[in-house]
DNA sequence: TCAATCCGTATC
DNA sequence: ATACGGATTGAC
C-alpha cells in the first residue's frame, strides 16, 4: 500500500526480466473497450515492480487483442480461470484508487439494468483524470478550495466567512438554532414521518422515503437537514439535484448547516481541473456531503449513508449519453447495493416515485391534508374564462378578470407576482402575414399560437394529429376564422413566442409595474426582490421571493398550461402539473380571505393535473397516472425498452430476445420518421417497443445484452439503440 | 509441398 | 481494432 512516487510505475527492467509477484499475482482488469461482448473482466499478470501501486480501483494500461487501451483494476486475486498465457498489466497510470468497489459494483448494476456495457457506464462515473491536480493534493495535502459552486449567485449570504457547524444561518432558514438530527425541532416536523426519517438517518438505518414537499418548503434546508443526521451517523450524504441552480440552493444550505469543511458541491460546469479536484477530496474522505447534478450519482462518497435526489420529474436527471441512466434509478441501486436510505423529493411526484411507494419499497412523506391547505394557495382553473376584465388603458392587452385582480391584489399588497410562460421556441407565435400585427385572441386579446405543429415523437394511440387551429395562449380557446382588426387579412405568418414578448404584453396590463424576466432570451435570477413587480418566468427559471419563505409572491399566473397540455407526449399530464407546482410552490399561502396568495391556471378545471393542483395533491395524480399506465402497459407499471435501428437490425435483436426465457410483447417495429438534417440519403430506421412484466426487467436486459454481445461479437455493421424505460414513451 | 492469402474468431 | 489459427489457393 506504500504510495510510491509517480516514476516507479515505469519499469526499470526489460520487459523479458519481468517476474511475477509472489501472492495475488492476477489482476482482474475493466477494460476500457465499448464492446458488449467484451463487457467482463480480463485477468493480467501483475509483475513485482507495480505490485506497490496495483491495488483495487487504479487505472492502468494493458495490452489487449494487440493494442494498449486503458483499464481499471477490480481486484487482486490468486489465480485465473483463464486457460491461456496472461499478459502484463504494462504499465499503473496513477496510484490513485479511482474506482471504489462501492462505485464499480454500482457501476456494473447500472450497466445490467441498462442492458449497457459497464465500459460506458465507467465514463460516467469516473471524470477523466487531470495529472497536475493529482499530484498538487500528492504532495502538497492541500484541501480543494470550495468556496465558490460555479455560478453561486448567492450574494446576498456573507461570503468568504467560514461559518460554524450546526450555527444554521441562511438568508432564508427559518429554523435557527436547531441542532442537526434533532428531528422534533426541524422542518421535518411538519410532516408525520419526517422525524421518523431523521432518527433513521442519524441512526444510520436505510430508510427510503419518497417526500412531497409542502407548498413554500425551504427544501434546500430539509434536505441540509436530513444530510447532517447523516453525517451524525458517522457516514456521507450524497445530494443531487438537476441543474446549477437548485445546486447553489442545496450547497448554501449544507454549508450554513455543517460548515465550509466537509461540504462538495460537484458540477459539470466546474471545469475539468476543478471537478477532478472536489471529486478527489470526495474520494479521499474529506468530504461528508456531496451536492452535484447529474453524474453526481455516482460520487465516490466514502460510507454512504444517505442518497437523495430533489425533483426528480426534471429530465435533466436523465443521463443523454449510453447507457441512458436515470439519477432516481442509479441511486435506487446504489441505495440497496450500499445498505444506504433513500431520499426521493420534489413538490410533484413521478409515476416512478409513486410506484416505489406503491411497491412497498419506500414510505410516504407527505403532510396532513390540513398542513398542506394552510401552506398552499389558493389555486383557480380558467378553462372557459367567460369574464374579461375592463381595459384600464387604450391598447393594453387584456387579462382574464379573474387573473388580473388576483395579480392586482397581490401588487397593491407589496408582493411580487409570477407569470409562468412557455419556454421560447417552444410554440410557433403567430402575427399578420399582411401587417404584421400581433394576431390576438378575440376573446381575452391574448396572442394567437399553434400547438406545436408536428409530433416528433409518434408514439402510440393518438399519434399523428396534424397541426390544429391557432389557439389563445391565454385562454386556449380555437380561432378557426381569423381576420385581422387592422388590415382585414386572413392569412397568418409564424414567429416564435418568447417570454420577452409576455413581458411587454404584460407590462402594458399594470403600467407603471416593473416587469422582471427569467429565462427563455433573458438569464436565469435565482431570487427576485419582494417588492410589487412582475416577474416572467419560463417554467424551471423561476426565481424564489427574498426574505421568509412562507411569504414567496402574492400570486401566480400560469399562462403555459394549454400549450402543454396540447403536446403529444404521454408523461404531459405528469410535466405539466411538475411545471405548475414548481411555480405554485413558490406563492405565499391564501390568505386575506382568499384575496391574496393566488394561483390562476388557465387550463379547464376538469382535467386531472389541475384538478391536482387545485387540491394540492400530486400523490393523488401520480397513482391515478400510475393506474393509467397499467391500464395501457406502459411505464412504470411495466419495464419497457426500445429498440432502435436498420430494419434488418432490429429484427436480427427481435430474434435474439425472442429465444430468451423471457414473456416479451413486442409492440412494432415501425418505421421511424426521417431525422431533420443530413441523414436524407440513409435508409429509414425502425424502432420496436418491447415490454414485460416489472419482475422480469432484469432478465429483458439480459436478452437485450446477450442480443447486442452477439451482433457486436460478428462485427454487425447497423448499430442498434436500446434504451430501457425510456422517457419520451413513459 | 510450401508459402501467400483469406476468413473467422478471440481478445487475458 | 489486431492478431492468430486454420483453411484455401496457387505455383512449383
Amino acid at each position: 500500500m506504500a504510495r510510491q512516487s509517480v516514476g516507479v510505475t515505469r519499469a526499470v527492467l526489460k520487459r523479458g526480466e519481468w517476474r511475477p509477484v509472489a501472492t495475488l499475482p492476477v489482476a482482474r482488469v475493466a477494460v476500457d473497450v465499448p464492446l458488449a461482448h467484451l463487457d467482463r473482466p480480463f485477468d493480467y499478470r501483475v509483475p513485482e515492480h507495480l505490485d506497490d501501486v496495483a491495488v483495487p480501483g487504479v487505472r492502468l494500461r494493458v495490452r489487449f487483442a494487440g493494442r494498449m487501451v486503458d483499464g481499471f483494476l477490480l481486484e487482486r486475486g490468486e489465480d485465473s480461470a483463464h486457460a491461456g498465457q496472461l499478459a502484463w498489466v504494462d504499465k499503473v497510470v496513477s496510484p490513485e484508487p479511482v474506482l471504489t468497489p462501492e462505485v464499480a459494483a454500482l457501476c456494473r448494476a447500472v450497466a445490467d439494468r441498462y442492458a449497457g456495457v459497464l465500459a460506458d457506464v465507467l465514463r460516467l462515473a469516473v471524470p477523466p483524470r487531470h495529472a497536475r491536480v493529482e499530484a498538487e493534493a500528492l504532495s502538497g495535502g492541500v484541501v480543494a478550495p470550495e468556496a465558490e459552486a460555479a455560478g453561486d449567485g448567492g450574494a446576498d449570504r456573507g461570503d468568504g466567512v467560514p461559518v460554524k457547524a450546526g450555527g444554521g444561518d441562511g438568508a432564508r432558514d427559518e429554523d435557527d438554532g436547531v441542532r442537526a438530527g434533532d428531528a422534533s425541532g426541524t422542518g421535518w416536523a411538519r410532516y408525520p414521518r419526517g422525524p421518523a426519517l431523521l432518527e433513521a438517518l442519524a441512526g444510520g438505518r436505510a430508510a427510503h422515503a419518497v417526500w412531497q414537499a409542502l407548498p413554500g418548503e425551504a427544501w434546500a434546508q430539509r434536505l441540509a437537514e436530513a444530510a447532517a443526521a447523516t453525517v451524525r451517523a458517522g457516514r456521507g450524504a450524497l445530494l443531487v439535484a438537476a441543474d446549477q441552480r437548485d445546486v447553489a440552493a442545496l450547497h448554501a444550505a449544507c454549508v450554513a448547516r455543517l460548515g465550509e469543511q466537509g461540504v462538495v458541491a460537484l458540477t459539470a460546469e466546474l471545469g475539468p481541473a476543478e471537478r477532478y479536484r472536489r471529486w478527489l477530496a470526495v474520494r479521499r474522505g474529506r468530504t461528508r456531503v456531496v451536492v452535484g447534478t447529474r453524474s453526481a450519482a455516482f460520487a465516490p462518497l466514502q460510507r454512504p449513508g444517505l442518497l437523495a435526489v430533489w425533483d426528480d420529474g426534471d429530465d435533466l436527471h436523465a443521463e443523454p449519453r449510453a447507457p441512458y441512466p436515470h439519477v432516481r434509478d442509479v441511486l435506487v441501486l446504489r441505495a440497496h447495493a450500499a445498505g444506504a436510505a433513500l431520499l426521493v423529493g420534489g413538490f410533484a411526484r413521478t409515476t416512478e416515485a409513486h410506484q416505489l411507494v406503491e411497491s412497498g419499497w419506500a414510505r410516504d412523506v407527505v403532510a396532513e391534508r390540513a398542513t398542506v391547505r394552510a401552506a398552499a394557495p389558493r389555486v383557480t382553473a380558467l378553462g372557459e374564462a367567460g369574464h374579461l376584465a375592463r381595459d384600464p388603458d387604450q391598447g393594453a392587452a387584456r387579462l382574464p378578470a379573474v387573473a388580473f385582480e388576483a395579480a392586482r391584489a397581490a401588487l397593491q399588497a407589496g408582493r411580487p407576482v409570477l407569470v409562468q410562460v412557455p419556454r421560447a421556441g417552444y410554440l410557433p407565435w403567430l402575427s399578420c402575414a399582411n401587417c404584421r400585427e400581433s394576431a390576438r385572441c378575440r376573446h381575452c386579446a391574448g396572442a394567437l399560437g399553434l400547438a406545436r405543429a408536428s409530433p416528433a415523437v409518434a408514439d402510440g394511440p393518438g399519434a399523428g394529429d396534424g397541426p390544429g387551429p391557432p389557439q389563445c395562449r391565454w385562454c386556449g380557446r380555437a380561432e378557426t376564422a381569423f381576420r385581422c382588426p387592422v388590415c382585414a387579412s386572413t392569412r397568418l405568418r409564424a414567429g416564435v413566442v418568447g417570454a420577452g414578448r409576455t413581458a411587454e404584453e404584460l407590462g402594458r396590463a399594470f403600467p407603471g409595474t416593473t416587469v422582471r424576466s427569467s429565462g427563455g432570451s433573458a438569464p436565469v435570477l435565482d431570487h427576485v426582490p419582494a417588492r410589487p413587480e412582475l416577474v416572467v418566468a419560463t417554467p424551471g427559471a423561476e426565481p424564489t421571493v427574498e426574505g421568509d419563505p412562507a411569504s414567496g409572491y402574492g400570486a401566480a399566473l400560469l399562462l403555459d398550461g394549454w400549450a402543454m397540455l396540447s403536446r403529444p407526449d404521454l408523461r404531459v399530464a405528469e410535466e405539466t402539473l411538475r411545471r405548475w407546482l414548481g411555480a405554485a410552490a413558490l406563492v405565499m399561502p391564501s390568505s386575506d380571505g382568499g384575496r391574496l396568495g393566488r394561483v390562476v391556471v388557465m387550463a379547464d378545471a376538469a382535467l386531472p393535473p389541475v384538478q391536482a393542483l387545485i387540491r394540492w395533491d400530486p400523490a393523488w395524480h401520480a397513482a391515478t397516472e400510475l393506474a393509467a399506465r397499467g391500464e395501457v402497459g406502459f411505464p412504470p407499471a411495466v419495464r419497457m425498452a426500445s429498440v432502435e435501428g436498420a430494419a434488418g437490425a432490429v429484427a436480427e435483436v427481435l430474434d435474439t430476445v425472442g429465444t430468451a426465457p423471457v414473456d416479451v410483447d413486442v409492440l412494432g417495429p415501425v418505421e421511424l420518421p426521417p431525422e431533420p438534417g443530413p441523414h436524407a440519403a440513409e435508409p429509414p430506421r425502425e424502432r420496436a417497443l418491447l415490454r414485460v412484466p416489472r419482475p422480469q426487467g432484469r432478465a429483458l436486459a439480459a436478452a437485450l445484452a446477450t442480443a447486442q454481445a452477439l451482433r457486436s461479437a460478428r462485427k454487425a455493421p447497423d448499430p442498434v439503440r436500446v434504451r430501457l424505460d425510456p422517457p419520451e414513451v413513459g
